[in-house]
DNA sequence: ACCTGAACACCGTTCAAGT
DNA sequence: ACCTGAACACCGTTCAAGT
């Protein structure tokens, strides 16, 4: 806790929203404030009593654009869905649904501690099912059939959910055990575990992740110039 | 909260333990008390007071054999993982690897409550590790290089990750919107996903998860006996 | 050595009250 | 209409005290 209003009377501070100039709240704010808290402190501090000291309110006073907490969560999780593209109507149907599954890759990147929410949270919002049937029915155009594309569907968005939340949540920033086995333990008992090491470091995710792609929708185009070395990598940005 | 002690004096209760007979209080019974009371209530009811009072003790005797809530969080993702049976060392390795996914899934379903926690807890206890190993080993005698084994370790377990999660946590159980579409919404301006819904029923998971398993793992051998109709299922217990 | 219970610094939410 | 702040029923954890 670094910077938490030194005055000695913090209650004028709160005061400054009915006197002074501040805009009124609105959903859009709350939104933009919550995310921005979430991204600096983690789940662990996205509580309303912080988030009024963030937009100079009281936590109560959030109540009157969202009823509970939940409404506010489920407007991040439609902020986080809304900010991935269309995919592009030119490409061939098996190349837009590998760009779906990249660019919801890049979606769990940009809001890594929000990740383990967006996650398990069903998208039955207006948003949330216009992005499913969007995706749903390039994955249509990919297979030919309607069951087919039901399960391409379905275990791509398996592989999408651990791998957001192996990256953003998991082996490297998740919770670890209070107590870990050390590295000379590690090299003694689980040689296999030591020689895979190198594998498992963030440089070689993006690589990965293009190899269990390809294995569940098929291999990528070959690549244009040759000899790029194997590693793929997740190039769009937003 | 249907039975919750009716006695005017629940402080008489709670003093059984160090009057009576009661046995000891042991990490293993608090483990097991702990599993309980998540099965019961979910993690929103997992507490210390709650265990406490499950356990006919005070919430902080708790802290003599576990110094905090994280350690016993680690204690009961240890029992979840040593749940798993050993690998049989008859089939060969393709197949023994494809029955660790299906016993990784079945534990996921035997702590559905749990799994939110398992899937994104860094597995760096004994017991943790002593199962990563194994499955490595697994592996590397699949693909016959290191490299491979190591991807192939990771994107399975990003996808048993993700179906775990969904089945005990996601669509089907988890949060859903505070103001979630309607039906009407859904076959009006989702035809796609309206075709899909049965494909997505509980039914059809196991043939989902086989399908997603084979993409990544390779087909499963030919069925003993002809004309199952598909639905390979998941058949081992423990 | 093992367990207790008051206390501390937090939660989300309710509600009567202010302007 | 919009915001406040006290209050309620919870958390995990600390600590001095009991037996």
């Amino acid at each position: 806790m670094p910077a938490r209003a030194p005055s000695p009377k913090p209650s004028a501070l709160l005061k400054r929203r009915r006197g002074g100039r501040a805009p009124p709240l609105t959903r859009e704010a709350i939104v933009e404030a919550a995310l921005g808290l979430i991204a600096r402190e983690g789940l662990g501090g996205f509580s309303l009593r912080n988030l009024g000291r963030a937009l100079r309110c009281e936590a109560m006073s959030l109540y009157h654009l969202f009823p509970s907490k939940q409404h506010l969560v489920d407007g991040l999780v439609d902020h986080a869905i809304a900010s991935m593209p269309a995919p592009d109507a030119k490409l061939p149907p098996r190349e837009r649904l590998r760009r779906i599954a990249h660019d919801y890759r890049a979606m769990s990147r940009r809001y890594p501690q929000l990740f383990s929410i967006i996650a398990v949270h069903r998208l039955n919002t207006p948003t949330g099912v216009a992005f499913i049937e969007r995706t749903l029915r390039v994955a249509r155009e990919v297979t030919g059939d309607d069951e087919s594309a039901a399960r391409l569907f379905r275990t791509m968005g398996y592989y999408l959910m651990g791998t957001g939340l192996d990256e953003t949540s998991g082996y490297a920033k998740g919770p670890s055990a209070a107590e870990p086995v050390d590295g000379a333990y590690i090299a003694r008992e689980c040689p296999q575990l030591a020689r895979s090491a190198k594998y498992f470091a963030e440089g070689e995710w993006d690589a990965t992740f293009d190899a269990g792609l390809a294995a569940l929708l098929g291999p990528a185009p070959a690549m244009r110039k040759k000899k790029l070395g194997g590693k793929a990598g997740t190039r769009r940005r937003r």
